[in-house]
DNA sequence: TTGTATAGTCACCAAAAAGATACCACACGG
DNA sequence: CCGTGTGGTATCTTTTTGGTGACTATACAA
């Protein structure tokens, strides 16, 4: 699966196709882009904005350029006044919908084992503390 | 599969589970270590850091420890001089083998698209510099 | 005795990423 | 004429991340 020399990419540097991967879908806010244009289709800027109520208007910006400029997010302006424009997944951004879903199932799957620790743990410390007594 | 609320876990924030996913697996080094010590099975700390030559002492280290207070590395220290400590994949960490996979086959499907793209672009303009002649 | 290997830690610095703020053009509503 | 919404850009500051070099203890080899 993966013999790891370096190699290059429109100006990219990885040693692995998953670091491709991460270059790419990584970080903060460009699973979450992805995630919400699959859901939803097509979102406008302050749509897709609002969905991410944290998210600054400079990196929202930012993160559909590169996903724009990756093919994984399409850009249609209108040219109208006050301006529209419209963001939704390609044919190649939809191909990652599956990936990000592993990424959440595996995090469900973590967050679901820590809790049950968790609860281990507390169930574990009440029986210490009983046995003490 | 996310309803995307605020959620805490070991001190962490995340609306979405495949944001928790990135904090544990994601940045530059783990994706590596985890694919390494998946592959190996148990390396000692120089070997892993021989197979990773631009990491450094400190960042190795680092993330090794962040693995391991994640669960995803176990640590085994064997009380010698000199020193001698290896590495391994939990349970929990080989589940995360597959996603580390799904990953890679993603970003190498990428980049066979973009090559296959810049083959046609070049091909396009060989043959416009054919017809211009 | 000096050098090497082991697996680190610590203090400091540089670079990159992220965030805050202000500004733009223009139309519409009141 | 003033404020609002639209989809941005430009600039500055803060935060996070990554990297460098020095230092540790000890055993073994030359």
């Amino acid at each position: 699966m993966s013999e790891c020399g370096l190699k290059h990419l429109d100006g990219r540097e990885y040693y692995c196709a998953m670091e491709l991967t991460l270059q790419i879908i990584g970080g903060k806010w460009k699973p979450l882009i992805i995630h919400h244009l699959g859901q939803q289709g097509t979102l406008r800027f302050n749509e897709l904005r609002r969905t991410m109520p944290t998210i600054t208007q400079k990196m929202l910006t930012q993160q559909l350029r590169e996903l724009e400029t990756d093919g994984i997010v399409h850009r249609e302006v209108y040219p109208q006044v006050p301006p529209k424009v419209e963001y939704s997944l390609t044919a190649l951004g939809r191909t990652v919908t599956p990936v990000i879903s592993r990424l959440c199932e595996w995090g469900s799957m973590y967050e679901a084992e820590r809790l049950a620790e968790k609860q281990n743990e507390a169930a574990q410390h009440s029986a210490d503390k009983k046995s003490a007594a």
